[in-house]
DNA sequence: GAATTATGAATGAATG
DNA sequence: CATTCATTCATAATTC
């Protein structure tokens, strides 16, 4: 029961620079959504425009490009690559044999490896997750030499009581909306931002 | 073509609290905005026949086997995924401070979710369960002070932003929109918001 | 440079 | 509650 503290001494409530990513990506996904509602609404019915308080500060406080604000351009670095020093380092840790590394294990790695480019502990992690799953999956298939076999599987889901409940469902509140909503609704969370 | 590899892990680029502030507040705000946009669309245009005249789902989301698996996957998707309107209300709740919902709690929560998808306790239950321990993975928090101050210190509702980026990823192709706006982007804009 | 593959990451569920 | 597993999605890498 011993709580690690990882990596502790980052000064004060600062952000990395992962963290900023984030934070970036969703303002500009949700700047970009407001703004695509806005423009099909508008499209759909020529009626009021309701552009008026929708779109604040897109690139105007937090604008990491500094370029035009008219360009959406966010983010250059998504998903983290292994170099391939790191790879190796990970496939000879993973060949060790050691099973599933924990915690402070992870964090042992991630500081190695930050030694051969930027790394996080949460690269690791899933590295090893990943890594795990893959092998495993490649296994089974060697042994099935009878015809048979085919794809199995899938057998282990259907006791959820869950059902169905497909990807179709996300756009059911797009279109069964409920009728109930005004325009002032919407303003309403303009002064909401000012606080 | 190299890409570079900065080694010095932080260096620069950190936010000070207030900028994270402001942050938090501008996605919190998109989301809510986000949200009625897509009510007041709905309600405006629901004599619109959006889901007649134009072939939905057009936008390329909804082709998981198009061009993985040209066999069967007879589907019946297994595992739940909540619609938008129920993640929200989930992290609302959640952002609410309850702690772990008991068992009763979960059974409300639960009907009132199933009011805008399919859902069963057992799905309410897993996510809070999820939610509290990746919540506690993601977030290090530096504990670098004495004490206080921390986990008080934020507010308000615009805490819950900071561990969701889940399903905001796939933003790119809605940057760049084509001039002629259709239903497509909209349903594109459904997925990630699901997701 | 579009199509395909490989793999990093997210997350619902299971296990201890 | 802490970890782990299984599945899926998005995208970097690769192929044609």
């Amino acid at each position: 029961m011993d709580r690690e503290i990882q990596n502790g001494a980052y000064s004060g409530r600062v952000m990395t620079e992962e963290q900023m990513e984030i934070l970036r990506k969703q303002i500009a996904v949700y700047a970009v959504i407001c703004d695509q509602l806005v423009l099909l609404h508008n499209s759909l019915s020529s009626y009021h425009p309701l552009s008026s308080g929708v779109r604040p500060m897109v690139g105007g406080y937090f604008d990491p490009m500094g370029a035009s604000s008219s360009s959406h351009r966010i983010s250059t670095r998504h998903r983290w690559t292994p170099t391939s020093t790191q790879l190796q380092i990970l496939e000879s840790i993973y060949d060790e044999g050691s099973g599933t590394p924990n915690r402070r294990r992870i964090r042992e790695i991630a500081t190695e490896l930050s030694e051969h480019g930027q790394i996080t502990e949460t690269n690791v992690y899933n590295w090893f997750q990943n890594r795990r799953a893959r092998s495993k999956r490649k296994q089974p298939q060697t042994t099935t030499a009878n015809g048979q076999a085919d794809d199995v599987a899938v057998t282990t889901e259907e006791r959820r009581s869950c059902g169905d409940s497909g990807g179709l469902e996300s756009y059911e509140h797009i279109l069964f909306p409920s009728p109930d909503l005004g325009i002032e609704h919407l303003l309403s969370i303009g002064k909401f931002m000012e606080t």
